[in-house]
DNA sequence: ATTGCTGCAAACTGTTTGCACTTGA
DNA sequence: TCAAGTGCAAACAGTTTGCAGCAAT
């Protein structure tokens, strides 16, 4: 089977979801392969690599390539549609942006990562701008450190 | 000229430094190589990468080698006399210990790094603790952000 | 019918590793 | 002396790019 005879087969119902409408609305082309990314972002319950995004995207299409994923991620990036973060593992990993923003304690012992809410870190927002007048950007933002079960010893 | 020969040639005054007593203290030899990555480390008046130190090193030792370079710094790392930052460019940065902890505020803008004192986030450090019972490890952090020159627009 | 997007392969950056040789202690 | 450390080359992971062909609009 061809890659075109295999894409065709794939199910259209995403055509519906916001960041593949916002694609369309802001004159990019809604490909398959770039929905079926907007769908491993969304399906996702963590932040994904691009690699994550694209293992699962190959398992409905294995003919998908990684460098569409980051260029795909790319875009989306620019339009504000997802966000990255790096969580100290050596790769950028990434959000929808309509998910809402939050931060996270990255457990360096046991790699545990716990989700704040944003609201967490609203005062230190405060405290950046009335000191140093500097408008910080707390989209994502990672703390490392030892988690509760981890601080024994 | 032979690597062995240039390398007597050069001057041994950070004998004393104190990273390289806290190696030779701890069993560990106190290489010219080690020496001049040391010192690369406290000249710098910024957190500086392992490339920028191996450029460092060169000028004083061109049959230096970044392998040397990045064994050296993990060595460092381990026995705890520098600690990494990753300020988002792509590579890790590195700084000395003993010249004590502080954050950064980088300006995705135009790039420029505004130092914090480690006091500044010492309340957030209370809030994770109390909140989330977590030890955040707030050595070195970077929170990115507009500078008070780039928010204008 | 265009122009934009994809797949492929190859380059690229930052970092790590295996191995034979060298050297600090 | 001899284990620890170095240099070299090659591998590695994550990411980017040039190009020819394909497809969304």
């Amino acid at each position: 089977m061809q890659p075109i005879a295999f894409l065709s087969l794939l199910c259209y119902t995403f055509n519906d979801m916001s960041c593949g409408q916002a694609l369309r609305g802001m004159g990019y082309r809604l490909t398959p392969q770039r929905m079926m990314v907007v769908e491993a972002l969304h399906g996702a319950d963590k932040h994904v690599s691009a690699e994550e995004i694209y293992t699962q995207v190959r398992t409905k299409y294995p003919y998908a390539n990684i460098s569409t994923v980051y260029r795909t991620l790319e875009l989306l990036k620019e339009l504000g549609l997802v966000t990255e973060i790096a969580l100290g593992d050596g790769c950028v990993r990434f959000h929808p942006a309509e998910k809402g923003h939050h931060h996270h304690l990255v457990c360096q012992k046991c790699g545990r990562i716990i989700d704040l809410p944003e609201s967490a870190l609203t005062p230190l927002e405060g405290v950046l701008s009335d000191m140093y007048q500097f408008k910080a950007d707390l989209k994502h933002m990672a703390v490392f450190g030892l988690c509760s079960q981890c601080q024994g010893g």
